[in-house]
DNA sequence: GCATTAATTGGTC
DNA sequence: GACCAATTAATGC
């Protein structure tokens, strides 16, 4: 597989390096066909290289105390996986699972030198996506630090209603209650019991085991005062 | 349809 | 607000 022929617009190789990159450049990308619930970075293994999405949706978890999960993040197309891993960790310190059936790609720590030499630009892209990804996780530690319990169910709704939108008023990504309270820092049960008070004020409506937010300007006033870091 | 898994509810600490 | 147990709903095969 190379990039040439790839049409996601989002990732950061196809827009930093091309249209430089020419057919005959040695640049070896092995793409990864996923079904749902595979994992192809696991947690402790040895670091070999950078992951891009080329499709679907992926959920970026660390395992804690007696097996516990916490969710980090979810990532869509276009989105870098294990770079955190790259350069200085000898093993990632995350696991990447598919949401959904998925397409990923995978380069080498050897090619990824090479870009990094040949494409100043793409260097200074993931500089800059490395700056973002620390914001990001600060305010994450803020989050879970400073919400309750409610918030910090609302904020993750929001979260995957702003990253992945809404199909027919549902979320069009479905989270398990369980995924949902392991993104929040909180038990399952505690996110069923926000969601159905969170229906009984309106302020969500669900069909079977999908959320949707019927005002989310409304929603979003129920966090607002941590306005501060909303868009993280 | 049945078996498995997920959601829900109630109770205890 | 977490953990546990029992019940009920949803989903996969």
């Amino acid at each position: 597989m190379n990039c040439l022929n790839c049409t996601n617009a989002n990732c950061l190789v196809k827009r930093s390096c091309f249209p430089l990159i020419q057919k005959d450049y040695p640049l070896n990308i092995n793409t990864i066909n996923c079904k749902k619930g595979q994992t192809f970075i696991l947690e402790g293994s040895p670091v070999y290289g950078l992951f891009f999405i080329r499709k679907g949706i992926v959920k970026v978890s660390a395992t804690g105390y007696q097996g516990k999960e916490q969710i980090l993040r979810f990532a869509g197309a276009g989105e870098i996986l294990g770079h955190r891993g790259y350069g200085t960790e000898e093993v990632y310190r995350i696991s990447a699972t598919t949401m959904g059936e998925s397409v990923i790609c995978h380069i080498s720590n050897q090619d990824l030198q090479q870009l990094f030499r040949d494409y100043p630009n793409f260097t200074y892209n993931m500089m800059r996506f490395y700056a973002e990804e620390l914001n990001r996780s600060d305010t994450k530690v803020r989050k879970l630090a400073q919400m309750t319990v409610r918030e910090k169910v609302i904020d993750t709704i929001l979260y995957i209603n702003r990253k992945f939108g809404q199909v027919n008023q549902l979320l069009s990504l479905t989270l398990s209650r369980k995924e949902i309270a392991d993104f929040a820092g909180t038990t399952d049960e505690q996110v069923i019991r926000t969601i159905s008070s969170l229906k009984k004020e309106k302020l969500l409506i669900s069909k079977g085991r999908k959320i949707g937010i019927p005002d989310i300007d409304r929603l979003k006033k129920e966090i607002a005062e941590h306005n501060f870091f909303l868009d993280a």
